[in-house]
DNA sequence: GTTCTAGAAC
DNA sequence: GTTCTAGAAC
């Protein structure tokens, strides 16, 4: 399979997920898959993509991506959302399950949608906020997730169009690429500390002193608890 | 989406 | 001189 296939996730949406490689999915619900973000930008990096049996699922159809699936009909809009977004919980738990068996902490998690995409077929990006990676490697990369520029669009964003207003909704729906495309670029800034980063590896070492910092500042934190319930175990034990 | 690389930036 | 970015090719 050539590395150049934007399709490759139709591909997966519309295989039966026995049928997938482990090395690719992560698990799966009767309505969508979880699979390994080929290209991590963080520690934890996945996409949770709705299932799509039928071959019906094309380019065209309404899980092509989020502007198709907003520009058809609401209801069923929601409902696919929603099913995503109660898949993407429950991944997120495992997530930090795994954060604390691996680091000893948890930290941030997003859970969002590019909005302008480049893959075929909607898929909602679920990935922890240290945003440290090899993979990281450029300007774009780093702004489509950046959560205060506008082309990362939190679940729950989306799902609170639904329920604006419908001249808010039918705007936000639009989902124009050309808009969504010009905040890739962006000057970069640290999503944290708004500090402005001169290159890609200066913001590199940055997101890594940054994460480093919480690590620290969360295992001083887990560490206080844990002496104080210690001494409070104690007290009980001489009372 | 990634890789490659010319030439801009330093 | 080296580092870094951005656009074309895939």
């Amino acid at each position: 399979m050539s590395a150049f296939n934007l399709t490759i996730l139709r591909t997966y949406a519309q295989t039966n997920p026995s049928k997938l490689p482990p090395s690719v999915l992560f698990s799966h619900s009767a309505t969508s898959l979880t699979v390994y973000d080929a290209f991590p930008k963080a520690i934890f990096h996945f996409l949770v993509l709705p299932r799509a049996p039928e071959p019906s699922a094309g380019a065209g159809s309404e899980l092509a991506n989020l502007r198709q699936l907003l520009s058809g009909d609401k209801a069923r809009a929601q409902q696919v959302l929603a099913s995503l977004r109660a898949d993407a919980h429950a991944l997120r738990a495992e997530i930090e399950e795994e954060m604390l068996a691996r680091y000893g902490f948890k930290w941030g998690i997003w859970t969002g949608f590019h909005g302008a995409p480049s893959m075929d077929h909607l898929h909602l990006h679920v990935l922890s906020d240290d945003l440290c990676s090899d993979r990281m490697k450029n300007k774009k990369h780093y702004n489509s997730f950046h959560p205060k520029l506008g082309f990362f669009l939190d679940i729950d964003e989306v799902l609170s169009w639904f329920d604006a207003d419908p001249s808010y909704y039918s705007t936000m729906a639009k989902l124009d690429a050309k808009h969504y495309e010009l905040m890739l670029k962006e000057d970069l800034s640290c999503w944290r500390c708004n500090a402005h980063m001169k290159n890609i590896p200066t913001l590199k070492t940055h997101l890594q002193e940054e994460w480093d910092a919480e690590a620290k500042r969360e295992k001083a934190k887990i560490e206080r608890r844990r002496k104080m319930e210690e001494k409070s175990a104690q007290v009980a034990e001489n009372s």
